[in-house]
Order: C-alpha cells, then structure tokens, then sequence
DNA sequence: GGAATGAGTTGGAATGATTCCAATTTGCAA
DNA sequence: TTGCAAATTGGAATCATTCCAACTCATTCC
C-alpha cells in the first residue's frame, strides 16, 4: 500500500503541474507517489497495479495519462530499451542505464558532467542535440537492492 | 530496383551465416543487398517495399526473419528510438545515432574509442557491459544525404 | 442556486509493430 | 527418389499504446 506523498513531494508536483498549466489530481498524486515509493523503472503496467492497492478504480487509460503529463511538465524521464514496455522513473539527474540482461532490471548509472560534455563535444557542426540517451546492456552482480522512499 | 550484391558483400553474407551454421538464400541476399544500397537506416516496412521491387513474392514474415539471423550473426544493427518501429543499420564501426526530430532522419555519429573507454569507466564494479548504445535528440541543419552503395 | 464550461477520467475499441504458427517449398544428402 | 531440415509464407495472434466518446467534478457566470 502506498503512501502519501511528503509535504515537499506534494509541492514539488503541484508546482510542475502548475507551470504547464495543469492541476493536481487524485490520481496524479497516486501515480506520482508509486512511482517515488520504489525506484524501480516499473512499467506502466507496474505502475498501474502498484496505484490500485490504494485507489482500486484507476484505469490504465489514466495511468497512461498522468505518466505522459509529468513526462511533459519534466517529472518524470521515459526509459526504453529495445522494443521494450516503456519504464519511467523519477530521477532527473542526468543518468545513464544499465538494463541487467539476467534479470531484467534496470539501473541508473551516474553520469559525470565531463562525459555529457565530451559526448556533446562529438557532434559535427549543424547537429544540436537536446536530449543524449546512454543505455549499456549485459550482467551485473545485482548489489544491494535500491529501492527508495524519496 | 536493387542491384546485386558485389563479389565481397556476397561473401561476407556468406561467411557470417555460415559461422552460426546457416545458409545464403536469394531472400536473404536481397534483404542484405537493400541495406548496403541505401544507409538510411529502413524500418522493416521500408526494407519490405525496396525488396519487392525485386522480388515480388517476397512476405513481411522473411524480411523480419531475415533481418533477425543478421542481427544474430552480426551483419547488422538495429537501431532504435523511443518506441518508434526498429531500424536496420550495416554499418558495423561503433557509433552513435543522431535523430533528427523534423525529418525523423536517423543519422550516424562517429565514435572516438576514447568516448567509448571512458563510458565503460563509468560503470560501478560488478557491472559487465557488452553493449553501449548512445543516441542523441535533436535538430540538424540536414547536410548532403547520406546514402551509398557499398 | 443552477446551468454552462472545461479539464480530467474512464472503459472499450482501434492501431500498429512484431511474433507465432501451421502449411509449403527448397536444396541437399542418403 | 526419397526424406530431411532449414527457410519461407500468409494469416492469425499478441501486446503496448493510442484513440474516442461518455461521464464526472470543480469552477465560473448569470
């Protein structure tokens, strides 16, 4: 069962919404808290089971809408690997991924400022990229669980 | 219409089917001969419609067969972005992909092998990668059309 | 107060890429 | 020539996602 969202994650996400001119619904707070309880790349699907223990009438339509909102307002990011079900997650610095071919998991990797500027240093003139996506593949000897309340 | 595959491509079909035991077949010669044609990265659909010009029986279901025993012995590389449809890719020297969000146009980014040392410092112990994917978002100024015969 | 407005939600139907499958075809090897 | 195994084929099935029309609910306006 999920918890409520903490004073600061509630604001935080009144004001995102804000900006882009939207409102804080039920819903959103829900599907926002899910996906801040555990830090685990869920899918859509994962995160319409896990928002249902706490409010049993969502719908996956609406899963699908408050997810494309916050992706929008800049909430949350959309990580995909392959063809893939797309996986969100709430971690907005900068990051790359490490999809654990074994298991299936998906990890953040940090990402150090002097790479993503390397990385940008390689585009010839007249490319102007907004968005670099890193994902690496392959095995990991699963380390400590993270899973976070945030 | 495709033209033929040169002596060289032909081999180099035949030697990388070979080392995971399988055989050139006129499908299989036509499909690879459309990706060296044109680098443009086709979705399955595309590389469907150019083959047919040369060979009108051929079925959806082959091309996706075909282009996966490339994948799997290494011929090729998909390519994908977000949850567009797969692309198909013959260039095999490590690289990045820049997608170009006017044109959707996939183009290819060279990749120093220092870039690709230090990303793989980055990952923590315990982490084995086989494979780095890095894609860029953005707009490019569209300089000449890359498409060859290879 | 009560109707009109509009954003948000809902369930189900529609879409589209990909996979699956059973029936053929093909090229060899016995 | 017979038989096999690999490839191919067309169509059905799958699955994530999108679309849509009806409905809810809070707010604004008379």
């Amino acid at each position: 069962m999920i918890q409520k969202l903490t004073e600061h994650d509630r604001e935080n996400l009144q004001e995102s919404l804000a900006t882009s001119g939207q409102k804080v619904t039920p819903q959103r707070e829900i599907v926002f808290a899910v996906l801040l309880a555990k830090r685990d790349h869920p899918t859509v699907e994962d995160v319409f089971q896990r928002a249902r223990e706490s409010m049993p009438g969502l719908s996956l339509a609406t899963v699908y809408n408050c997810l494309e909102t916050f992706v929008g307002c800049g909430l949350v990011r959309q990580v995909n690997h392959e063809r893939e079900s797309t996986r969100y997650c709430p971690n907005l610095a900068p990051h790359a991924h490490f999809r654990d071919e074994a298991t299936g998991h998906v990890h953040d990797i940090e990402l150090p400022p002097e790479i993503i500027q390397s990385l940008r240093s390689i585009l010839p003139a007249g490319f102007n990229s907004e968005t670099i996506e890193i994902s690496f593949r392959g095995r990991s000897q699963e380390t400590a669980p993270r899973s976070t309340s945030n």
